[in-house]
DNA sequence: TCGTTTCATATTGTCAACAATCTTTGTCGA
DNA sequence: TCGACAAAGATTGTTGACAATATGAAACGA
């Protein structure tokens, strides 16, 4: 198995969502050093693309690259969270009240099986799992709103929010559940646009009232065994 | 003079902005391709720094990167300039929005001068100059409004938008002019939330609507006269 | 003992050469 | 004459080595 894993070479992709899932997941905690060699050779890889790398987490807002000192996990303050959920329901709240003019009924019936998978993953209890499909639900809705500029901005900005989440989210408080995203959903159906609008300015308010201004827990472990393939 | 220029070293800064520049003064044209090795030999670089400055740019929208074919400049169609347009809407109305009621004296002076720079560049008919202005000018609103998220997205939406006009828009009509700005702060500093909405939608509406969807003109030139040191 | 300077180490930044891939040109056959 | 195939050339992708820089430790003086 090992002897394929360094036979296939690994993309840059995959690195890069390796680091996003234990970023998110809250295995590496914030302020935490990544060392370019360290990680090329985690992944066997040069250290080039290691950098590459570094650089797309970097413009996705999940690290920060000091100039010859190398990558940090971001550690965004609470103003920069409430900036990013700011900047959230200004784009989504504009983006759900698109939705209701122009979303036909394939687009609906994508919504409603996306919640219905939302819900399994959350009762389930897998917690990384619940938090990339909440994402994602945010996602298909600028998909769905035909929006590509407006997609590409969210999900930085879904990126940063996981990164908030995985700092000052209370224990125990499981992201945003399924239910407030069914609600979004029926307003959407039902077309009505105020609605639509209110629930989802409802949703993230939510979401950022939950955040935890005390807690700055560090996890800070040993690389290898989080992201050792 | 050129000993100078090779002797001291070249930002990834500065060669970004040249080539920015002369995307802007549409004196590359959309579906140009620069080669990597062409580049850094204009600019006595190694092809390493520039495909870093390279993959900047794609990022900010203004070339695409095709895997194993290289850099070409960004030809955006008509339907993704609505969509710029549709974003930039989205964001900077509510960026004036949150200004009329979060402004101080000193922010208001800061908007006058800019247009104030506006109007004697317009009038001096520096066709680079004013864009860039123009641009900095809703820059300037978003730093205002004490978003640093928003005002990240925005930076991105505005080089977009150079890249549009530069393609699209019909001759002899110059940016946005700075009367409509003048518009625009003239609601701010009146705290006017709904008016300052308003203008700055018909502010984008009209640019929007000046794109002219007929001509493509292709300028191809020599590279090396463009970027030339 | 504390602060400062110096040196060694570790890490990032840069570069030029090599490998892989794509495009173009030339040739052959129908 | 046209199309397919093959080789040559050009261009991007990748790598490892070297240079520049920052950090931390040790030595020194007050």
């Amino acid at each position: 198995m090992d002897a394929e894993a360094a036979r296939r070479p690994v993309t840059d992709q995959e690195i890069y969502e390796k680091i996003w899932d234990a970023i998110a997941e809250r295995q590496i905690g914030p302020g935490t050093r990544l060392k370019e060699e360290q990680l090329s050779d985690i992944f066997s890889v040069s250290r080039a693309r290691v950098r590459q790398v570094l650089q797309n987490l970097a413009r996705d807002g999940l690290i920060t690259l000091v100039p010859n000192r190398g990558a940090f996990v971001a550690k965004p303050s609470i103003e920069e969270a409430r900036d990013v959920f700011f900047a959230r329901r200004t784009i989504e709240e504009r983006l759900v009240e698109r939705l209701c003019s122009t979303i036909g009924a394939e687009g609906i019936e994508r919504l409603r099986r996306h919640v219905d998978d939302e819900r399994k993953a959350h009762s389930g209890g897998e917690v990384a799992t619940a938090i990339r499909l909440s994402g994602a639900f945010h996602l298909l809705i600028a998909d769905l709103a035909q929006s590509q500029i407006l997609a590409g901005l969210l999900r930085d900005l879904i990126s940063r929010t996981s990164l908030i989440m995985a700092m000052y989210q209370q224990k125990d408080v499981l992201s945003c559940g399924p239910d407030e995203h069914a609600a979004i959903v029926d307003s959407i159906t039902a077309r009505d646009a105020k609605k639509a609008l209110a629930v989802m300015h409802h949703h993230l308010a939510h979401i950022e009232n939950q955040l935890d201004l005390e807690s700055e827990r560090v996890v800070a472990r040993d690389l290898e065994d989080i992201l050792g393939l």
